[in-house]
RNA sequence: GGCCCCAUCGUCUAGCCUGGUCCAGGACGAUUGGUUCUCAGCCAAUAGACACCGGUUCAAAUCCGGUUGGGGCUACCA
């Protein structure tokens, strides 16, 4: 059966590179209806924390990322030794202290690997690999092979950042007299300026994506295009459809970039289709964070905001920056928007908009652009000389829904107690 | 430094394996225009690439070699 995995080492939180090596896994396995083991190679005991591991199974499962089996390295310290012992034994490998390391002989090693083709080793250039660290702990390479035999991987699908570890596992799997498994190496993902993701090029990891208001379905989507293309120009692609075309010949052997403005734009797209009740709940934590709202909000008012900013945001904290007006009584005015208001004297306008306002039966968004539009022209002015300096007064922003739509949403009183801010006040 | 990987618009990519259908297609971004109200929304248009040199061939983005550039590894980290 076709077994693959995902081995992260909980050191750190799962970070862009990680998830995508995982997702490609994933839909790989299920590709073939075979297995997904996720290993958690905890044997750096200095540097594994709990908390890096259940921040990386969230991150996985909120990426719709499952596993058939869980292993942790760290439990199977014996089955490591034992194989150990067995090298010693046969004098492929020697102690040195309490640490044992394998003799690595020379010899030209080819891997055939399934997205790289024929690549070839000379091991002369490789050192003697520690197998047993001297506090008793399997190094990386030999933990890696002991459990990929062991627990019958087909295919290793990993970064790029493999490859040199290639030979050292397979002269390993030859000594203990193991199948090599097919390998499978994806091109790394870079940073904007060129070089790794760190921290310092902006976010890296799973988590802080989610907290900056990415849907899972858009993350997968972008990533799965990072290397992989499912062909006849398609941009937009769920995990389960990935599932069903994903092939390892397909995929790419160049390092790509990451772009942040096409995961934004992908965002977008799976935005604007999501269900406003999903978003509002998503929206929730967010809002009551910033105070916005409490326990006891109303919910369909909220979901005709959502409503409201769902075709143009970006991210969910799109929604939180742009909508503040709706939740302030003390609106925080742009330069711009200010600009607006200091430019005219509107108190005249203004008073006759609230009377006009004040009078409809119907506070919907029709009726008011028809009252609206009679009264600008009985004013004899354009729709958009009054249509902005009313934007200005009662969002605080130039640009935003259309807005009708948003008076209608903030009701007459709150009209009147913006508009009547700038009402007497001198024009510039 | 040594070893290894990679090389199509600014970015992600299609095409490359099985040379001609490619004066290279799509998307993001950019620019311009339109949009009974703004744009960061929507619509449309435009610009924009086969890294370089050589070879093979009637023919090369596609095959081969070199150069240059980028990346990775070179730990008793994973």
């Amino acid at each position: 059966m076709t077994t693959v995995r995902f081995a992260p080492s909980p050191t750190g939180y799962l970070h862009i590179g990680g998830s995508r090596t995982a997702l490609f896994n994933w839909v790989f396995a299920r590709h073939h209806k075979g297995k997904f083991i996720l290993r958690i190679e905890d044997t750096d005991t200095l540097r594994s924390e709990k908390k890096y591991l259940d921040e990386i199974l969230e991150s996985l499962k909120w990426l719709g990322l499952d596993w058939d089996e869980i292993f942790f390295q760290s439990k199977r310290y014996d089955i490591y030794k034992k194989y150990a012992q067995q090298l010693l034994d046969g004098k492929k490998a020697y102690l040195e202290g309490t640490a044992i390391i394998f003799k690595v002989n020379p010899e030209i090693v080819k891997i055939d690997d399934a997205i790289h083709g024929e690549i070839t080793f000379d091991t002369s250039t490789i050192k003697d690999q520690v197998l047993i660290k001297s506090d008793g702990t399997p190094t990386y390479n030999f933990a890696c092979v002991i459990d990929d035999a062991l627990m019958k991987m087909t295919h290793i699908i990993r970064g790029d950042d493999h490859i040199s570890n290639t030979p050292k596992q397979i002269i390993l799997y030859e000594a203990l007299g193991f199948k090599s498994p097919i390998f499978a190496h994806l091109p790394l993902i870079l940073a904007a300026g060129g070089g790794r993701m760190s921290k310092r090029k902006g976010a890296t990891s799973i988590r802080e994506y989610k907290e900056l208001g990415y849907l899972p379905e858009a993350i997968v989507n972008y990533l799965l295009l990072l290397g992989w293309s499912p062909g006849e120009n398609q941009e937009l692609i769920t995990l389960e459809e990935a599932a069903k075309k994903f092939t390892l010949e397909k995929a790419n052997k160049t390092a790509a970039t990451f772009d942040s403005e096409k995961l934004d734009w992908i965002n977008n797209q799976y935005l604007k289709k999501a269900d406003p009740q999903r978003l509002l709940d998503l929206l929730v934590p967010s809002l009551l964070e910033k105070k916005y709202i409490n326990e006891n909000f109303d919910r369909n008012y909220l979901i005709s905001l959502v409503k409201l900013f769902q075709g143009r945001m970006n991210t969910l904290n799109d929604f939180v920056a742009w909508s503040d007006f709706f939740f302030l009584d003390d609106l925080n005015f742009e330069e711009s928007a200010l600009k607006i208001l200091e430019a005219k004297n509107y108190s005249c306008e203004f008073s006759l908009l609230i009377e006009k306002m004040n009078i409809l039966d119907n506070f919907d968004h029709a009726s008011i652009e028809q009252a609206f539009r009679a009264l600008v022209e009985g004013l004899k002015i354009k729709a958009k000389d009054l249509v902005h300096p009313v934007r200005a007064a009662l969002t605080g922003k130039t640009i935003g829904p259309g807005l009708f739509e948003t008076m209608s949403i903030l009701g007459k009183d709150r009209i009147e107690t913006r508009l009547k801010k700038f009402i007497g006040k001198e024009g510039a």
